[in-house]
DNA sequence: GGACATTCGGAATATTAACTCCTAATTTGA
DNA sequence: TCAAATTAGGAGTTAATATTCCGAATGTCC
């Protein structure tokens, strides 16, 4: 059902864009970021715990806990967040699953796919979350589709 | 697993290009599709089922049986071979997995992921057989990865 | 007509991804 | 020190996808 990503991984990249939107060094608990999301919280807390582990962003137990980035929001890319969840070879497969293409071996979309895959890396891929931030805010409770009670037609 | 299509639309579109590479109205059966792919032939089976009913491939029962394309090869875009298989809207959710993500309310990644989709679609999607064949011609056997014992060296 | 070979179509099974649940470990603050 | 609140991690459950199985329908050839 997702287009590029696992369900995990979309979740994943919530959170972190979800996090540099947030003022330098917030620190959220699991349980907020899943709400304002509408995620899995249970679910979203495996991601965070790679996170975590791959040290894209820092975790606090007890009761002052949450979670944070681990660094400026301009120096984590969404790569370095796909790569940490989906594993990095995730884009490095043959678009018409056949198991033995390579360059040298080309399948008939190979070249035309190998051209859009650079486009995908320069124009996503690489980008870092303070870039993906500036294009557009990320709004909660409208990119969700579910009207919150603050968000009832109110100037808050 | 798969990176864009499912596993049934992966075998969907390499029975067609397979179908492709054979001379006009060449018949194939499915058992012989699947042997050369090495996809399972019974999944196949119900792909082709699909493909037939969208009227992208005509099949004959009997004796003399098989499927072959409907039509030129110059005619199929891969467009209307994913589109029957896994539905019409593929690639229009947001790439973030964000549920209300539109053009009037866009994700951080929506503008760049939408000018990257106009690629995909120009640039492999909305090609047809026939121009993918001209790329690379499909070779069975080098590209499903498999040494079949008419490829032990010896030129046949 | 009858044996045979194929596709057709639905139901059943297997595998994988998505998600939950429970307990332990850590940190804080009274 | 102890209670409360959080993340950590593993095992278990559910849901979706992938794949198989089997009988029916259709077509060919003798």
């Amino acid at each position: 059902m997702p287009i590029m990503f696992t369900r995990g991984c979309e979740y994943g990249l919530q959170a972190m864009l979800y996090l540099a939107a947030q003022p330098p060094n917030t620190r959220l608990l699991q349980r907020d970021i899943a709400s304002s999301l509408l995620v899995p919280p249970h679910f979203l807390g495996k991601i965070l715990q790679v996170l975590a582990k791959s040290g894209l962003v820092v975790s606090q137990k007890g009761k002052t806990g949450g979670f944070a980035l681990a660094r400026l929001a301009s120096e984590i890319t969404l790569r370095q967040i796909i790569e940490a969840i989906d594993g990095p070879m995730f884009l490095d497969a043959c678009v018409l699953g056949f198991p033995a293409c390579s360059d040298s071996n080309p399948c008939p979309a190979h070249h035309k796919w190998k051209a859009i895959r650079e486009d995908v890396f320069r124009g996503l891929i690489n980008q870092n979350l303070d870039q993906l931030r500036q294009e557009s805010p990320l709004v909660i409770g409208t990119l969700t589709g579910v009207r919150t009670s603050a968000d009832d037609g109110l100037v808050k």
